[in-house]
DNA sequence: ACAAAAGTGTTACGCCTACACCCATGC
DNA sequence: GCATGGGTGTAGGCGTAACACTTTTGT
């Protein structure tokens, strides 16, 4: 058969789930919305593919629009292609969830959207589109991946201190760890490496830093391993 | 804005890999493609969706129309859309996995297939377009989901003895269990209803069957399990 | 000196693993 | 009666969870 498809064909965007870590709370990116449809409502930052383009280079493209970040994780989450989804007529959507570090974001609302703002997950505005269930998928995506991938790191600064790590998973996973069994834990995996700098943060004795040392990750990785805490 | 997208749109189609359980090996069902381009080549069920159809439905249709079965456990996979997929031209392709009992499927070929066939999954042919990358997902999908959802059901008869449900975990996992050890797992999890027929097969003791209970495992999957065997 | 976070070991319990023999049936 | 898969209990080891005090700094 020649290629013959004679219905009309959706239109395909791709958009974004930018997770970020605060030191206390998950923060997500959204962006003010300034054209119809949804005009003044919050978004998830994104927009439609080019013609040539890759499904995740797109979504890094507008990753990189709306924070200026790259290199970063970036993962398919879920498409949602539920007609009627757009009222201006059938489209697609690859959602894409990614974690950055939020020392190095520099959001700058581009040319469709009024604001950018990083709201706590837990105190999200009415989302445009269907995009208020992307974000339950892409948290759900984050706590199960954080317990067998070493993607965490991934939200926190290139040295930390461990109780950032602990902070982090507690808020995360809405648990409470053990200090001395994070930290037996984590120093078990053996994919961490001391640094030499120090925490001088506060009236209190200064922390260790540790950075993710991805060789040994890589190493150790064959053997499978896992992060429950 | 005014709904303009002056960029070409893609095709979107959608694509099923669908496995089957026949007591001693997983199996995947592929078509033999009938036109170009792949022509002769082996490949997942699918086909492009229709403007008003949810991508689900539209996985649906196809695996009525390949196998005869409805109401069968389905899920999104993943969404593939590197530029040059498809020779044709861009085209984008959801794809899903689903899980059959083998007993249910009236494999038949469709207007496009010049065959239907179960492939062990171990010893599959080469594939056309991409769907050589679409196999290897879903089969981790399946054995990571197997290991704490209950969709190994899906894949058995509605009765079935313990010992199916076993070798259907070592097939699929890759693994030995311990009977003993199985099937004390298995049963303090309390999602199974001894159902009165035996198994009555070969030259040896008759199996006490069981069936899945759903309303069981409602009823206690709030409080977290695992499947872990 | 005091407030505030960093850092550090041991014990008890529960869970998981390993393991061998009798049972019911068909041929 | 023999071959075949069905069905059952226990003991030891390992990993996980619970738990409190000292250290270092800034003010």
């Amino acid at each position: 058969m020649p290629y013959s498809y004679p219905y009309p064909r959706p239109a395909l965007a791709v958009d974004t789930v930018i997770f970020a870590f605060d030191g206390r709370m998950l923060k997500a990116l959204l962006i003010e919305r300034n054209n119809s449809p949804f005009k003044g409502y919050w978004a998830l930052p994104g927009g439609f593919i080019n013609m040539d383009e890759d499904l995740a280079t797109a979504a890094r493209r507008e990753l990189a629009e709306e924070t200026g970040v790259t290199g970063v994780f970036l993962e398919q989450l879920y498409t949602f292609g539920t007609p009627g989804r757009d009222p201006r007529g059938r489209t697609i959507s690859v959602a894409y969830f990614a974690l950055v570090r939020l020392a190095e974001v520099e959001a700058k609302a581009g040319d469709d959207a009024a604001a950018v703002h990083w709201f706590p997950v837990e105190e999200l505005p009415k989302l445009a589109f269907d995009h208020g269930k992307v974000m339950p998928i892409a948290l759900e995506r984050l706590r199960s991946k954080m317990r067998y991938q070493p993607i965490a790191f991934g939200l926190l600064p290139l040295k930390f201190p461990l109780s950032q790590l602990q902070q982090l998973y507690e808020t995360v996973l809405g648990i409470t760890l053990d200090k001395r069994n994070f930290r037996k834990k984590v120093m078990a995996l053996d994919i961490l490496t001391p640094v030499k700098g120090q925490s001088t943060t506060g009236a209190h004795r200064p922390a260790q830093l540790y950075s993710f040392d991805s060789k040994k990750y890589e190493r150790i990785k064959k053997r499978g391993l896992s992060f429950e805490l």
